[in-house]
DNA sequence: TCTTTCCTGACATTAAGCTGAAAGTCATAT
DNA sequence: ATATGACTTTCAGCTTAATGTCAGGAAAGA
């Protein structure tokens, strides 16, 4: 794989190219936003690491900018504790996945690996799942041809199932999933997301286990 | 595998992260609870090695917060000897397995490898008992293709028996492994408990041995 | 037979889950 | 700036399922 790493923190980008290089995959390391826009203007990546406080504006800009160009490069971005709503805003922009910083080098080869297997697999992995078709690189979900759109935070929800299809997922698992570090729920929103995902995409899409969890049925 | 070791003595943290890095274990080492539920958050272990003296709390609040999370991570307990009465709560709250300090490295060793056995070996275990498929990971029975649904507390005493076939166990151990300590049970309800699963399950699944408690045929 | 132990259907109570709607956030257009 | 609309979170009332208890009957052993 190709990776663009946009990151301006000298110690960090060296100990993540370094660790990226030695697990076989090209890296380009810029420390700026028109850098990278260079770089993505000139060449294919695989995937895209993006800090968000950078020198010249904020990496969501970047992807914003990617994603309006309706490039579909997985994006996983790079974010400090306290801007945890940045989480929100990237995820609305079209990130693939979040980082929390200070992160583990391991962690961070764990969800290259998961890019990498989700997308370089197969290009554009078209899912069945009972009446849906999934388009995960796209967002896309569609019944019997009509497509069915799904807010942010419904997208990553439905990804917990889809990730574990037959797996039990417990409420705190998928908190987990769809919650950065640190923040608290103190509701049922958990519930209330169910409830919006079975009603616009099937009663019997997602099971309830009492007690215990949810579960799609493969 | 990963394990996560949460002990605050220095001395000791090191011997054991030593040791068991040596036998080719990934090993995060922190020494309070905080740390811990950080680690556990972030990241998947596969046993939790946990001590129960520790700066900010009992070791045993974390082992109950990480069963209420319905994780099933393995988790093996290090207390001094004097604390044997914790013994029992961390029985209760769910712990796999103890030591007592000061023990024998190779003794951890020993432990550390049937736990890695019992749960690293097969990942994703399928048993079979009798009529009966059972996928612990994904909390799924099926007889002849149909599913069969059981609630938590069905689960939780099913469990007991998958986890030690053909031995015999009594009543007061059975509502040891279903309720938490201090829960006082004044009725049959392991009886009625039993009496559902047999219903769900199959009548010639539990036997009874007669005032001495039930046994699951293997 | 008598006693003890166990089985199981029924039921009140409790807990868990569902969902419409209000309130709060944030992004974009005016 | 302000308004608008989309999305998110919380709340409250409701529905449904699980749990623990009891009681009467069945089975086992003496």
């Amino acid at each position: 794989m190709r990776i663009l790493l946009v990151e301006d923190t000298v110690g960090l980008g060296e100990a993540i190219q370094d660790q990226i290089t030695a697990e076989g995959h090209a890296v380009d390391w810029v420390e700026t936003i028109s850098h990278a826009e260079t770089s993505l203007h000139s060449t294919h990546y695989d995937l895209v690491l993006l800090d968000l406080m950078l020198p010249d504006g904020s990496g969501i800009e970047l992807l914003i900018k990617i994603r309006k160009a309706g490039k579909t490069v997985p994006v996983i971005i790079l974010t400090a504790r306290d801007q945890i709503s940045d989480r929100i805003k990237g995820l609305n922009a079209g990130a693939d996945d979040y980082l929390i910083k200070p992160f583990d080098l391991s962690e961070l080869s764990a969800r290259i690996a998961a890019v990498s297997r989700r997308y370089a697999g197969n290009p554009n992995p078209l899912l069945q799942i009972g009446p849906l078709e999934i388009d995960l690189s796209k967002h896309l979900i569609s019944r019997a041809g009509t497509s069915i759109n799904l807010t942010a935070r419904e997208w990553a929800l439905f990804e917990a199932f889809i990730q574990r299809p037959g797996t039990l997922i417990s409420k705190s698992q998928l908190e987990d999933h769809l919650y950065a570090f640190g923040t608290e729920i103190e509701s049922n929103t958990i519930e209330v997301y169910i409830s919006r995902l079975r009603k616009k995409l099937g009663r019997d899409l997602l099971e309830t286990v009492r007690g215990l969890g949810y579960r799609m049925p493969c």
